[in-house]
DNA sequence: ATGTCGAGACGAGACGGACCGTCTTGACGC
DNA sequence: GCGTCAAGACGGTCCGTCTCGTCTCGACAT
C-alpha cells in the first residue's frame, strides 16, 4: 500500500495550463450553460488532457470556484473599500445598483448561477467560498456599516452580520430564485426599507 | 401528415404511475442527492418504464416540481392563513421559526435544494414555481402584512413585495448559500431588525 | 347487452451517443 | 529518473429515442 502523497507538489505545475483551464471553464459555462458544462469540454477548450484537471481539482465546482478566485484576485492589489462619503444611504444604493448591474450582465449571470448551485450542494465548497470569496467582500460591507455605526447612523446594538444579510439577502434571493426583475428602483427600495424598517416612523 | 393532437389527452393517463413517479423522485433525491438523481433511477424506483416519464414531463426539474405540487396540495382544503394574533412581531417570528425548522429537516433540505437549483437554471420552471407554489404562499404573507398595515403597525407607503423580500430573503439566501447556521435566534433577529430598521430609533 | 377493433398508454429494455473517472502511452523538462 | 504534460483508450452510467408485446378504454356493429 503506497502512501501516495496528497497533490501538494505544486512545484512542477504548469501555470499556463492552469490558467487555460480556469479561463475555459468560465467561458464555457457562460456559453453552454451549467447543465451542459463538462470536464471533457473544459479540457478540449483549454487544449489540455483530462487528467490534468482531475490531477489538481476534486470536482467541477472546485474548478469553477478557482476560476472566480482568479478573476477576483486579478484587479488591483487587494480589497478596495466600499464608498464612504458619509451618506450611508447613497453609498449603499450605489453599491447595490452596481451589484444588480453585474447580476444582470449576461457574461456573469450564468457563471455565478453555476457557482451558486455548486455551493448549494457541496458544503466543502461552500466553506471555501465563505472563506476566500464571500468572506473578504463581507468584511468590506461590515466595515462600511461599522463606520456608519460610529457616526451614529446605525443602531448601537445592531448585529452587523444580520444587517449585511438584510441588505444583500433579498437581492440575491430574488436573483437566484427569479422572484422578480432586478431593477435599480428595487435596489433603492431595499436600502430605504432596510434602513427605516417596516414599521411607521414618526 | 397526421394532425397528432397535443398531449393534453390526460384521460388515458395512469394516475397510479403518476403518483409513483412523483413519490419516487422526491424520495430518491433525498436519498442519493441532487447530483446523482437520474430519470432511470426514478423509473426503476417507481416500477415504471422510462418512456412514461418522458411522455408526461419535459425535464427532471418538472418532475421534481410536480412532486412538490402533489405534497403541497395534499393537506387540508387549500390555503391556511398565517397566524394573526394582532402581535405582528410574534406572529412573524413564529412563521420564520417554522420555516427554519423545515429547512433544517433533512427530509426536506435536499429536495428543496434540488428544486431551487432547477429554478435557478430554468426560467420556464421558475415561472411555473412562481405561479403555482411560491405565489399562493406569498399571497398569504402579504395578506398578513396588509392586516398589520391596516392596524397601523406598518408604514402606510410600504411596498409589500419589498417587505416580503426583506423578511424571507435573508433567511432563504443564508440557507441556500450556507452563509451561516439557521437558528431560531437568527429568525428573531431578522424579524426585529426588519421591523425596526437598521437606523437608531428613539 | 355483447363482441370486435383501433388508439394510446403502459412496463420493459435495446440502442447509439455523451460524459464520467481511471489508466496507459510517449514526449518533455527539471 | 521522476513527475507533469497532451492525447486518448477504456468500462461504466445515464441520456433521450425507439421498438416490442400487453393492457385498457371508448366507438361502433351486431
Amino acid at each position: 500500500m503506497t502512501p501516495r502523497k496528497p497533490p501538494s507538489n505544486t512545484a512542477r505545475r504548469n501555470e499556463a495550463s492552469r490558467r487555460a483551464i480556469l479561463t475555459a471553464a468560465f467561458d464555457l459555462v457562460q456559453e453552454v450553460g451549467y447543465a451542459k458544462l463538462s470536464i471533457e469540454g473544459i479540457a478540449a477548450r483549454a487544449g489540455v488532457g483530462k487528467q490534468t484537471i482531475y490531477r489538481w481539482w476534486p470536482s467541477k465546482g472546485a474548478v469553477l470556484f478557482d476560476a472566480f478566485l482568479m478573476l477576483s484576485e486579478q484587479p488591483d492589489g487587494g480589497g478596495a473599500a466600499l464608498p464612504d462619503t458619509g451618506d450611508l444611504e447613497a453609498d449603499l444604493k450605489a453599491v447595490l445598483r452596481a451589484t444588480i448591474e453585474e447580476l444582470n450582465d449576461p457574461r456573469y449571470d450564468e457563471p455565478m448561477r453555476a457557482l451558486s448551485t455548486e455551493i448549494t450542494h457541496d458544503p466543502t465548497l461552500a466553506a471555501l467560498y465563505s472563506e476566500r470569496l464571500d468572506g473578504p467582500m463581507r468584511e468590506l460591507k461590515k466595515q462600511r456599516l461599522r463606520s456608519a455605526q460610529r457616526a451614529g447612523q446605525l443602531a448601537d446594538d445592531l448585529d452587523l452580520e444580520v444587517a449585511v444579510d438584510m441588505i444583500w439577502g433579498p437581492l440575491l434571493n430574488r436573483w437566484l430564485q427569479r422572484g422578480g426583475p432586478l431593477t435599480l428602483d428595487y435596489a433603492d427600495s431595499i436600502v430605504e426599507t432596510a434602513l427605516n424598517g417596516l414599521r411607521p416612523r414618526r
